[in-house]
RNA sequence: GGGCGUGUAGUUCAGUGGUAGAACGCUACGUUGACAUCGUAGAGGUCAUAAGUUCAAUUCUUAUCACGCCCA
């Protein structure tokens, strides 16, 4: 009979539609009443899958389909988010593709231009989730840009200003000028970058001295507002308090004293540029200096700078400033540095501190609830170490900027009349009113403000505002705060401790109540993938090649708390050939017409290799939910990855054979209901790793008929441990260990395995002779044993090894080396006598046996008494050989 | 500079105060009616280094070294 070979491709796509046609992915109402919930991560709305949301996807779904199969009503939340810049940079490169530029268009236009683009192409990475496997209430799909997901963000806007938690204010702020706009410190990322430090004479007014300072950006002496000096710096104390003529500048500036000067740092002087850098602006405040902004939003040269310098770009502005200080002989040295500059992580530019407004929320307030939250365990980080890493940035945290200088977003709420004054509103309308109080008589419009807030603001509000907040659904009350977010830990700023902040602010509930925080996806070497090191491995390819399945258990078994995903195609391949070896183990059964009829009622099962792998199932299920409820994802596919390949197609499969080559048709009939029964609860547990091999194979096998349910809607197994059945477990664990034993042998022997050997027992009422008594044609045939001898042959052919501390001989009809065998037992014998002798010291330890647990003592004692006794046995094996 | 993490078989990783485990790879043999995307057997480890605590340390503590990440 020829079996066709599991077509990974074909079969996913077939059994995702059936999902979602049938509704399998809602919540269902559950008798226990109990809930789990879980919103998506919300990707990017330009995104497309990556290793990272592959792990993050798969595990989560791992989570949803357990505990829907535990009978929980479960809820798992998808959307997008709307992605402001990422989103309004793709759109506008179309369109200038197109020859059409943003600000021809206008706003409004443009704003209409990205959502044609977005219901054309936006979300094409939730499609590449379902192929995942990703079991979302797909129909719940949510858009941070809804309208429902807009209003939740005015109203917290609102909200937040009346509390004034929210505020505008002048303050410097992290400029991108590619960009033109601000974004916030979470947004900059730090680069160890070459750097020139070049070393400036300023001249000291009314003297020949000069004063050298140090600096990196030489172009923002047209900016200066002071020279700073340690006030501890012997060198210079002298000055302070004297004027400096900026070079080429010719700008007059004091001399101050500011513990900010390092006197170990280039020559310790610095000079002081408070619209440039965020040091030199506390300076300022601390020393009230003028601040003078010398760059235009685009990072050229203003009207403040030197006349033959505006207009020219920041770094050109370096270079002929150099040039001219060189002329002027001011330039002392250039030493070449190591340092690090500011790159906004969207544009990849460096980012310019600008003195603008912008607006605000107060962090510091909206922190401190979470900070509790955490600190009483009411959300839980795991693994735990990433509370102390949420703490440390929690504790000193800044105000964060929320403003953005973009189109594409959601336009903050704030209204101004020509006086300057605000109204925070959540429609004009309502402003209008309000402005309306304060002057009876307005007789112009309001303007509202252009500006449009960062995403994380709306993203923060994701648990709550895609259940329909601010409306009191039944959502809300169903699944809201959800059960666990699950997450990699480089968003643990932008977005976990965001969504405590406005969570525990709006709901007086914190949002999840566990945060599980997994590792970053590497390649094989443990690099960071990236499309420049030209390192990334597609999942979608992967998905092609070995199907979602293969990829998913891969994925799922190496996420290991703290540690690196190190993914290389040979891991998949392994785990393909797992789930081959199922589909193949199940051919086994078709072709022995193995069918599950009814239910199996447990207390008629007679066979003690069913009573075996009964409890070896009980074990590993109870192993896999543990494992699952204590986020231990990996293990939890280790345990059924053996259960399944080593306790269920390596032994049980093969003891089945001689069972339906017999003829006693009770047994037979027994094997092939219960093997079949083993089959469809080993799907049960497989399920959440590999959804669509084992929903499939439920399929194709009928299990629906028994079980009344597809895989996805049945119950998780929860099999009790019967004492009988257990007593079986010892037996056949040691008749596996007879015939291992036998296979070793005749593999040390060069025997080829086809060949069968007759066996002799020492001892009739032994353990041995009983065991293998009872389980004759199992042994006879997976141990390939011909017959047991009555009389022992002293042949050349015989040897007795030792198993379950019995000795046996084994009886082959070819000559065997007996010579190496003796060998290798006197090994055996060197080694057990090493541990013997090691024991003994310890034994003979008063210390070691006073202090040490009695159990531990006894076990060594038991276990001295046992190599004892294994080493008298074996040397009588070694003098019997001639 | 501050903080966090990691170092265990050739590789990737589990694990434990008291005989070191898995997967993949490797070696030998094997095509027996589920499976060569396979089977059987096997080799392979001073648990980074040093000191300390302990009857006992791969495990706990400290230091060192190496690597990685975050923050400034």
């Amino acid at each position: 009979m020829e079996f066709t070979k599991y077509n990974h491709i074909k079969e996913e796509r077939k059994i995702s539609n059936f999902w979602i046609k049938n509704g399998c992915f809602k919540p269902i109402k559950s008798k226990s009443n109990k809930k789990f919930s879980i919103v998506i991560p919300p990707p990017n709305v330009t995104g497309r899958l990556h290793m990272g949301h592959a792990l993050n996807n798969s595990l989560q779904d791992v989570l949803v389909r357990f505990n829907r199969m535990k009978g929980l009503e479960t809820l798992w939340q998808p959307g997008t988010d709307h992605a402001g810049i990422a989103t309004q940079a793709v759109v506008e490169n179309n369109l200038i593709k197109q020859g059409i530029k943003k600000n021809d268009l206008g706003r409004e236009k443009f704003i209409k231009k990205v959502w044609e683009w977005k219901n054309e192409s936006g979300g094409i990475i939730l499609d590449q989730l379902k192929k995942l496997g990703c079991s979302c209430d797909w129909s719940r799909t949510r858009f941070t840009m809804d309208k429902d997901l807009s209003r939740a963000v005015t109203k917290v806007f609102v909200d937040l200003y009346n509390s004034k938690l929210i505020y505008k204010d002048k303050k410097l702020v992290n400029w991108d000028t590619q960009l033109q706009t601000a974004i916030s410190d979470l947004e900059v990322i730090q680069k160890d970058v070459q750097s020139q430090l070049y070393y400036i004479d300023y001249p000291i007014e009314n003297s020949d001295q000069k004063i050298t300072i140090a600096t990196t950006r030489p172009e923002t002496m047209m900016g200066d507002t002071a020279v700073a000096v340690n006030p501890k710096d012997e060198r210079y104390i002298n000055l302070v308090g004297k004027n400096v003529l900026i070079p080429i500048v010719n700008r007059k500036i004091k001399i101050i004293s500011d513990r900010y000067a390092d006197p170990d740092q280039g020559s310790g002087a610095v000079k002081i540029t408070p619209a440039h850098d965020f040091n030199d602006y506390e300076v300022s405040k601390r020393n009230k200096l003028e601040i003078i902004n010398i760059f235009e939003k685009n990072g050229r040269i203003n009207q403040n700078g030197i006349k033959e310098f505006q207009g020219l770009d920041r770094f050109e502005a370096r270079k002929l400033l150099i040039i001219k200080l060189k002329e002027k002989g001011n330039l002392v040295k250039i030493e070449n540095i190591k340092n690090k500059v500011p790159y906004g992580d969207r544009s990849n530019s460096i980012i310019e501190p600008l003195l603008t407004e912008q607006w605000f929320v107060d962090a510091k307030k909206l922190s401190k609830k979470p900070i509790k939250i955490v600190k009483d365990g009411k959300t839980s980080f795991f693994p735990i170490t990433w509370s102390k890493t949420f703490f440390q940035w929690m504790n000193d945290i800044e105000p964060w900027c929320i403003s953005r200088q973009i189109w594409w977003g959601h336009r903050i709420p704030a209204w101004y009349d020509d006086n300057g004054n605000i109204y925070v509103a959540e429609n004009q309308k309502d402003a209008i009113s309000l402005a309306k109080k304060k002057n009876k008589n307005l007789k112009f419009k309001l303007r509202q403000e252009t500006d449009v807030l960062d995403t994380w603001f709306s993203s923060a509000l994701w648990p709550f505002a895609t259940l329909g907040w601010p409306n009191k659904t039944k959502e809300l009350a169903n699944f809201y705060p959800t059960s666990v977010l699950v997450t990699g830990f480089d968003i643990i700023f932008f977005w976990v401790a965001r969504m405590l902040m406005m969570g525990n602010y709006f709901n007086k509930l914190t949002p999840f109540r566990k945060v599980y925080v997994h590792a970053l996806v590497r390649d094989e070497r443990g690099q960071k993938m990236s499309k420049s090191k030209g390192n990334v491995i597609d999942p979608l390819e992967l998905i092609n090649e070995y199907g979602a399945d293969s990829l998913r258990f891969t994925l799922i078994s190496m996420a290991s708390p703290g540690r690196d995903v190190k993914l290389s195609k040979a891991r998949v391949t392994g785990n393909r050939n797992f789930i081959t070896k199922i589909w193949s183990a199940n051919n086994f059964l078709k072709l022995n017409k193995c069918k599950l009829n009814k239910k199996i009622n447990l207390n008629s099962i007679q066979l003690s290799i069913n009573h075996w792998i009964y409890s070896e199932y009980v074990k590993t299920q109870r192993l896999v939910t543990k494992s699952i409820e204590n986020f231990r994802f990996d293990e939890a596919a280790k345990y059924i990855y053996q259960f399944v390949w080593h306790s269920y197609c390596d032994w049980y499969l093969e003891f089945l054979k001689p069972i339906f080559n017999s003829k006693n048709k009770g047994q037979v009939k027994e094997a092939k209901a219960f093997s079949t029964f083993m089959m469809a609860n080993i799907l049960k547990i497989l399920h959440p790793f590999i959804p669509f091999f084992t929903e499939n194979l439920w399929s194709i096998n009928g299990y629906k008929k028994v079980f009344k349910n597809y895989l996805i809607s049945s119950s998780w197994p929860e099999y009790k441990k019967i004492n009988k059945f257990s007593k079986k477990q010892n037996e056949i664990n040691d008749l596996i260990e007879v015939i291992s034993a036998i296979r070793s042998t005749k593999a040390e022997l060069k025997i080829t395995p086809k060949l069968n050997c007759n066996i002799f027992f020492y001892e009739n009422s032994g353990k041995l002779k009983k065991l293998v008594d009872k389980n004759l044609n199992l042994i006879k045939h997976v141990g390939r044993v011909n017959s047991i001898l009555k009389t022992k042959s002293k042949n050349r052919n015989s040897l007795d090894i030792l198993v379950l501390k019995e000795k046996l001989s084994l009886n082959f009809n070819e000559d065997i080396n007996l010579a190496s065998q003796k060998e290798r037992i006197l090994q055996k014998i060197d080694a057990i006598n090493k541990q013997i002798s090691a024991l003994n010291i310890k034994l003979k330890n008063k210390a070691y046996v006073t202090n040490a647990p009695k159990e531990i003592v006894q076990n060594d004692k038991n276990l001295f008494k046992e190599l004892t006794i294994e080493d008298e046995k074996l040397r009588s094996i070694v003098s019997s050989i001639i």
